[in-house]
DNA sequence: TGTATACTGAACCACATGGTTCAGTATTAT
DNA sequence: ATAATACTGAACCATGTGGTTCAGTATACA
């Protein structure tokens, strides 16, 4: 069955909630980046970057490094192996909800046929 | 390549960034409840838990019906498909990531064991 | 030494969120 | 006709979000 307590669930899925942060994801994949990189790809102040990556890094999803001036930022430990289960858990519940509303569905025609059987005798 | 487009991303992740609201999608994937119901069974007032299903119905995960003086909540048509796409994309990256990380320490391992025999020398 | 670079933190802004209460309206049951 | 049920909407509240600006600090370069 799906459970829904584990609590990193609300900081992981609102870090993905938004498009940028979503971005940034995508290029850490790529490459890991500075702050100023990330802010110029983005078209973001320097302090409105930073705020997404501690989203992102509260999360658990980005680690970041700080040498001399400049703070290096990389996809972190976790790789939304539970987020993804939980969602794939999701998937079979509805699947089979539907799975359910066509039987509904199937009986509903059976009875039909009946019906109408019984009608025309 | 991981894509982070999809506008609805943003409504569907973010509905599924509440506790409750994951619950009431798990609770729906068992049977279709009334507000009412929903409303007990997380202890919260009416307004409260309509707001909850509001945002699930914006997000397209939840679809209502109201018939008489009871609105019955039901899984909505989306599901989850495309996000579980974005994020078995992105676990694709980060194993990539992670991989090629391996290959640096690899590296790093050979050019030790050759600096090793060069000092031995 | 001085200057440019890279980040940081505080403060502010408008608006969203997760709840509540309170006062309705519409339906159903007696 | 009355009363109970089920929802609805407006208003409020504290806190969070997604950005900004501005004034720093720390580091690197010349």
């Amino acid at each position: 069955m799906v459970q829904y307590y584990p609590a990193h669930f609300d900081a992981s899925f609102g870090a993905l909630s938004d498009a940028t942060r979503r971005g940034v994801l995508e290029q850490l994949g790529r490459a890991d980046a500075s702050i100023t990189a990330l802010a110029e790809r983005f078209q973001m102040t320097l302090t409105g970057m930073k705020k997404h990556v501690g989203v992102l890094e509260q999360a658990g999803l980005v680690s970041t490094e700080k040498v001399g001036r400049v703070r290096t930022c990389r996809l972190g430990l976790r790789g939304l192996e539970e987020e993804a289960a939980w969602i794939e858990g999701y998937r079979q519940l509805w699947a089979a909800r539907f799975d359910q509303l066509d039987l509904v569905v199937e009986e509903l025609k059976q009875r039909e046929k009946a019906n109408g059987r019984k009608k025309r005798k």
